[in-house]
DNA sequence: GTCTATACAGTGATAGAC
DNA sequence: GTCTATCACTGTATAGAC
């Protein structure tokens, strides 16, 4: 982290290497490429959430699903590696390729959410809005998580997700003069 | 298209430009890197969308939104290059450098919905959801006109997608009785 | 202004020695 | 499992031809 401090791109995979001790080659065997070494990890809250639905208990609705998975990963929330995870973001943020590559994390972790529901067995809803929906709350979770402050408490902020999820769906199916629609003022 | 077929990390920068009758040079002029070759004129779509949302009318709901989105879209689907867009579709999906650029497109498509959704002011509605679901329903109705016969008719296509989203979003408020839930077989 | 040739740094693959 | 060495390729930079 400290080397991606003077830029991503403009730190060699063979400085990451010599810095961690080990040759280029090494690195490479660790490492698919170079982008590998900030996403190291990244699957833990991706299984957990895959878990929770796997394990979802029968009659449940969709927000109970959604809450069960947020309750799965603010467990391994390590508020030690809180600023760290903050960094590490910064880095990605900030290039391209990364984001490219949070990207394709996401969408796999979304394609084994979409193969657990599927196993599940829903009934009556497109596994593409409820896996749409698993994954904002998700990353909003995660996301606000970071940017939060240490003594936040991570339980309150999972309930806000959930809240303003469930806020906006039901926003969705009221008439034009309830909420849920666009207003006058362009 | 043809030099993909064999594999498009298998085929040369070089190559491409050599058989285009340009040299690797004036390729990399051309195109960013070796990936955007294949997703110039990507925009188009987008842009018509972002400008469809820029342009709903005041009390429209987020179906009338998705509505008019699948329309704009549509307009440009030229049948003369439906199957040409089936076989770029295919080289994209099965490399994963290039799924990540797909991904990435979409994803800047989405914050540029965003930023025509907060203009518009929308009221109750959180603008994370509206644009997930915009970008699904976008999503969906592309990949099944590349998917579909040349006979299909595309308004009905369209018109499918939204029946789907609007069935699926009804069935979130329902109840753990109804549909909505998971059943008791897993 | 558009094109090209050339040189170059860096990635990632591969083969082989210890 | 780690290392060195070598290699094809990507993408950048430069300098120049038309």
């Amino acid at each position: 982290m400290e080397l991606f401090e003077r830029g991503y791109d403009t730190t060699a995979a063979a400085q990451i290497a010599e810095r961690a001790g080990m040759s280029k080659s090494t690195f490479f065997r660790h490492f698919a490429d170079k982008r590998e070494v900030l996403f190291v990890g990244t699957g833990e809250m991706a299984d957990r959430a895959v878990a929770a639905v796997a394990e979802v208990a029968p009659g449940s609705t969709v927000f109970d699903l959604v809450d069960a998975v947020l309750q799965a990963i603010i467990e391994v929330f390590d508020p030690g590696k809180r600023t760290w995870y903050g960094r590490r973001q910064a880095v990605v943020d900030h290039n391209p390729e990364l984001r490219e590559r949070d990207l394709i994390k996401r969408q796999t972790q979304n394609e084994a959410i979409t193969t657990a529901l599927r196993d599940k067995g829903l009934d009556g809803m497109s596994p593409d809005v409820v896996v749409a929906l698993i994954g904002l709350a998700f990353h909003a979770t995660y996301s606000r998580w970071i940017e939060a402050s240490d003594d936040r408490d991570v339980t309150a902020l999972a309930a806000d997700v959930l809240a303003e999820l469930r806020t906006a769906i039901t926003a969705l199916n009221q008439g034009p003069s309830a909420n849920g629609t666009f207003p006058e003022q362009g």
